[in-house]
DNA sequence: CCATAATAGTTTCATTTGTAACTAAATCAA
DNA sequence: TTGATTTAGTTACAAATGAAACTATTATGG
């Protein structure tokens, strides 16, 4: 996610620039390809997950910021509600859809019930839980957001070539359930 | 934890539940990952993304934190140093090459500093900068992390397909070099 | 029925982080 | 030279964050 990490975006600031003769990304040692032998954070795939994630993120989290203010964790909770309008969701839902914590979600709950994008109503039945639904203005949000992520997603993935694209879903989804698996069964500590 | 998902849905679409839906007549790629025409979050590339970064990045934190205590940070600045050893590197320098801002950088290096896992000597001809290298201590945390984080790396791309991991490296690199070309020319539309 | 546990969500508090202001040294311009 | 600017790095302070404790409500077990 938005993840702890916050890159700005350095706009001039290229890796370059420090050495007198800095290689590129490229010359990754001894073997060109897959892991080096040596740590080479360049090279480095979950580096490189890292910074692609804080770009993406950053480019996208601007869209929201500068028109509605809204935070990474603000616009998730929108985007789901907004997502499927007719069903209203309890927060503990909006955990499990956002991958974001049950504090995290409160907070940035209070925040949208404040600015007037949600509201929020007890279930009849069970007092603890509430079901939360976007107002007109929350839509109003969502339905100009929505829209503009999804062009620069799209202006983003038509810019790969047709193999690049077509392996990219299947790619990240495969990395995703192996990383998920090796998480749990993590290696032998020493 | 017996799974995040305990809301009422009536479609259990956790977030791995990325399959095509209703795809539009003029979807761009074969695949889900294609821009869908309302915003999903579970096939929405930047989210998906941030997912998979996450839970890579944790999978190796752990690693370092639970054997050194190394943040994120620390450890980024324990692996560029670890990568040259021969080269002492300011923090100007650290900052480029780990995509860290000074600031974030400098708190890093205090802590490395005050665990005697590197030292500075200020450069004998601008006093303003200063070189960092590993100490033995560090060149040992490194020794001892770098195998562990890139042995997890190797495990985790042995498990892909040989296409899938042929094009992985291609498809990242072009998605940074594209977002970070979009990243300064944003969107129009307001 | 009462006591205990579990669930939904909030609040507290210490830590982390980000922005901006700051010190210090080197460079530039006149 | 001297004064302004740039560069390297640090510090101060406010805001964001995470872990744990907390409130309120419902479920469970005897």
């Amino acid at each position: 996610m938005s993840g702890p990490d916050s890159d700005p975006g350095p706009e001039g600031a290229g890796p370059e620039g420090a050495g007198p003769e800095s290689a590129g990304p490229e010359s990754v040692g001894p073997q060109g390809v897959g892991p080096a032998q040596r740590l080479d954070l360049a090279a480095y795939l979950p580096y490189r997950l890292s910074i692609l994630s804080n770009t993406v993120s950053g480019a996208i989290a601007a869209i929201y910021e500068a028109r509605y203010g809204l935070s990474v964790a603000d616009w998730r909770i929108v985007a789901i509600l907004g997502m499927a309008p007719d069903r209203p969701l309890t927060q503990t839902a909006l955990c499990a859809r956002t991958r974001m914590d049950k504090v995290q979600v409160s907070r940035a709950v209070k925040r949208l019930l404040e600015s007037g994008r949600i509201v929020r109503e007890t279930d009849s039945t069970d007092r603890r839980r509430a079901h939360l639904r976007l107002t007109a203005q929350g839509r109003a949000v969502y339905d100009d957001v929505a829209p503009a992520t999804l062009a620069w997603e799209r202006d983003l993935l038509s810019r790969l070539t047709p193999a690049e694209a077509a392996i990219l879903d299947t790619v990240i989804a495969r990395l995703q359930q192996v990383a998920d698996e090796m998480a749990e069964a993590p290696l032998s500590s020493g």
